[in-house]
DNA sequence: GATGAATGAGTGTTCATTCAT
DNA sequence: CATGAATGAACACTCATTCAT
């Protein structure tokens, strides 16, 4: 069936060619005209393949953030140490690097639909996408607590972590930097509190 | 002799008369020409008042915030118990009171603009939000560090907990309930690891 | 396979069905919806084909002047006597035929328009009428001057001239008539200064 | 009556105080709110000494114009050379003092209205102008015909040279400088021809 | 006479989406 | 399949003028 498979790549490529363009003017001022002259296609082809202009962005917010989470889930495995590990999962609300501050600004994007008006597919996104982080978070503390470097409540802190970053990532182009060490310095804090042998009350 | 026309009241009269019209149609779809004759004036008149859209519904958040703050300041004064006082500040993210549902999607609004294009005045606003809630919810934490009930750490959590129930408000929408039950998890998880007497490690 | 568009025909047409009522309303008083209802196109359409108000009215304004130009040197061409030529060439500023009335109208409102805020492009426009026709007038006098009927010093006036018919076509609709007479009878008296043998002063 | 006095005095001084805002800003994007405020009067009050925006900008032309055409007056009489007094006729299209260029912008702006839609006043003072000016170049021509420095023919110029004078005062600012020089080469070359003794024809 | 609050008609421009070819 | 011409609703903001006090 290769005529569907050109279909589908023929609709991410016009997704894809747009990113830059996402990242640099936003979903409001980006035109359905603008995508289409970039990806050199006619406006009314868009249509074809895209439902609203929410479904182009949406294709790359979705790609996007898929490749992301692949890149996080990688690094993370390359690590051992529990605080590295949770830092890495955070990457995107922490890291300042060229990349990551364009894939934080189209995250913040999407937040910025799903506040408004966001459609079905959208939901579930935003669900998975919690969804799948908390669950990464979890994996991480259930081995420190299997390995007795966390207490057992440890589990418990994982969907706070989870919104703390993406709180400061939708605030980060407001509250320059300094979020960015809050975060840091809660994880540091509530480590302590959960990790064995450190409790302070004895 | 002219009218003579208490210019702030009625400025503030033609924010409040649109408050129900913006919790409806939010920001995005609420025109100043709604606003106009909702409140029952010229659309010029508006103008009179107010210098743009913007400034017309940052009234409305404004005046709603700060009347919403105060009650939530008057009601932690009237609670002992530190966990009761904690979740009476986190009210707005919380409660399924009518009143607060409103309150809650003004805010939601707030952000959604503050996500876009702020001015400046929204973001001291949001700033000062922030500050004010983090201010009460550190004395609320000194007080019980004092009392001994809890631990000197507890302080550091703050920030944390203010970006918690922000992201829990922002999301309310879409994650009914299940997250509000998850700030309350979390706070009740926290506050057993930061209590003093109550440290599981020993 | 698309609707093939003849962009360049349908832009004039869309201009120059508006041209009467151009003429009728003046720059201030047409607004782009009657010149779109007018040539039966939607509003946005009008601005595939325009930039601006300023762009459509612009446009009127070249076609109908670049059309009678035409006229006007071809009409020069017909005509021996330097008298005639030099009326023939101020035929805009003198003859009271309808469509000639309409042309000033219209030349009229594109000075109004000059004097307010005109654009690069019309500033050059202004400027190559300018010089249109006085290197035309040039051409005249000089072949007056070459054939002796003229002395060598008429060639000086060309701009003058330019200027008086100028002034004269703007207050045309002040001064009804009485000023074209001055036009001529400031030819006929420049002429016969300038005219070989006829200098009044032996 | 010194009601009435007091009434003539307070227009005036409603309409001396905009002045220099109507220079800077032109008739079209200065509002009667400006010149209310400058005046230090209420809007209201503008309509009790004036019928609409006009007739306050009118006040001001005529003011300024009938003051400056007393100082072109007795310029004119303190000159002998005939060159000299229609150069000082023509100050106002030539002179680059800031003073005339003000004068300028304003006169500019009184033929911007006329060409628009002139009130009855306004026709009737451009009229007026046109009269005085013209008049006042005959008389200066007769005394040269009578003291036969000029021939009789010179008479007949007075029209014309108005006309490039206003004609050369409207586009001053686009064609800067240049066309003043016109001017001044017309007059000569004029000058040339009608006067006596100087015709090139023998 | 003075005020200034209120008016509201008026307008250029944008852009997501459709559909005839 | 693709095109791109056409659509037309939607909208914030201005300002000369009025008139009740």
């Amino acid at each position: 069936m290769p005529k569907i498979i050109d279909k589908i790549q023929k609709k991410q490529g016009i997704a894809l060619s747009s990113i830059e363009l996402f990242i640099e003017k936003g979903f409001t001022k980006l035109t359905v005209g603008e995508i289409a002259s970039n990806a050199k296609v006619a406006k009314g082809t868009i249509y074809k393949y895209f439902e609203s202009k929410e479904d182009i962005i949406f294709a790359i917010i979705e790609y996007t953030h898929n490749k992301y989470d692949e890149e996080v889930l990688e690094n993370i495995k390359q690590l051992t140490c529990i605080n590295d590990k949770i830092l890495a999962l955070f990457n995107l609300c922490i890291s300042n690097d060229e990349d990551t501050i364009n894939d934080r600004k189209i995250y913040k994007e999407f937040i910025y639909i799903c506040l408004d008006n966001p459609s079905e597919n959208m939901i579930k996104f935003l669900k998975d996408i919690k969804l799948k982080y908390t669950s990464w978070l979890k994996e991480i503390l259930e081995e420190g607590i299997k390995n007795k470097q966390l207490k057992p409540e440890a589990i418990n802190f994982a969907d706070a972590l989870f919104a703390i970053g993406e709180n400061i990532l939708l605030f980060s182009h407001i509250n320059n930097y300094s979020d960015r060490n809050m975060l840091q310095n809660h994880i540091d804090s509530l480590l302590k509190l959960i990790k064995i042998g450190e409790c302070s009350n004895d």
